[in-house]
DNA sequence: GTTCATAACGTCCATTTTGGACGGTTCAGA
DNA sequence: TCTGAACCGTCCAAAATGGACGTTATGAAC
């Protein structure tokens, strides 16, 4: 055991979500993922199965499998995994955000504002709503979130705020220009 | 020739690039990435060679080659690469910006603000002069740089101004609390 | 209590994406 | 001419991606 392997942002969405939860199926991480982490870090479904197994077989992991009909495994974190976690916590980083977004890529090729607007800004709005619906949620459970779940629910009310602004103005702006060359 | 093969983000980035570019080798496909898209949307170097191969061979761009030294390769978009691109431009999307970013994930699994603003904040705030730099820029050439471009700065600069702001409070608030649990 | 539709759950696989190592080319100056 | 630094291009192993395709559980209708 203890192949060297590198571990990355996903390996340690994997292991923090643990670590919260005590002990999990992938199934369980895919339903967590897609209420919290998913809007800031997407991850397919598929590595949540395949993560595990590789942070497992690399030691950071404790396998229970299910006898029965699903065969569910249920991941657990060893002290080697709690320790790697905190070693990332404990470490600074200065890489910088990276914000992949479609719609401002094709704005950016010459893509009609307005049009794109038209898309995008309900989904803003949407996203926005359900963001602040869980802060809400957030602050009426006294004990509720731990601090840090509650700054990065922050960061995504302000960026979708921001986002929706941007798109409500450029919906405003003259009707399709989009091909002006 | 012409098989069939899937366009991705990636492939309209070297689609649109050449378009304005109008011929260019994966080198100055990288400078230029470099230069604006970077921020927005990483491409490993790697990828600026595989890529127009693949939209080659499916006949979305042309090749030239030299003869001598480097064998540099020149694309240029074709015809078909030309509709490819005005298709993509011309299709609104409401698939919704990603942000990965890896300070706000440790903030949100409990590491300290305090330590990931001292990284963070000159990190985020030599983006935002940078991308100011370029808006003064653009300003100053009155054909300048095409609309959708400016707007996507406009875009980056907003959210910069968001970051440094807020890592700006992290830093502020009482030293490092990290760890509570 | 069967039967069926639907939802829950898991795996597989072909493609892409990544990043980094490596190797050749060009150029400037000693 | 030699030599080191900057340029430029390719390769490869590893990981991420997403979507197709199973299987199992649930519960509503008969």
């Amino acid at each position: 055991m203890s192949n060297e392997i590198r571990l990355g942002p996903p390996s340690y969405i994997v292991l923090g979500l643990l670590e919260i939860a005590g002990e999990a199926t992938p199934y369980d991480l895919k339903q967590f993922v897609a209420l919290t982490l998913g809007d800031f870090w997407t991850l397919p479904h598929a590595q949540l199965y395949t993560e595990p197994e590789r942070l497992a077989k690399a030691g950071y992991l404790d396998i229970r499998q299910e006898e029965g009909g699903r065969h569910r495994k249920h991941y657990k974190v060893t002290e080697r995994g709690k320790q790697a976690m905190q070693e990332w916590l404990a470490e600074p980083t200065d890489e910088m955000a990276e914000m992949r977004d479609p719609a401002v890529l094709k704005l950016f090729f010459g893509a009609s504002p307005k049009m794109l607007a038209d898309a995008q800004l309900p989904a803003h709005e949407s996203r926005l709503a359900r963001y602040e619906e869980m802060q809400k949620l957030a602050m009426l459970t006294s004990d509720g979130a731990p601090e840090g779940m509650r700054l990065a629910l922050d960061v995504g009310v302000t960026f979708e705020r921001e986002a929706v602004a941007f798109w409500k103005r450029m919906g405003e702006q003259g009707a399709d220009d989009g091909a002006s060359d």
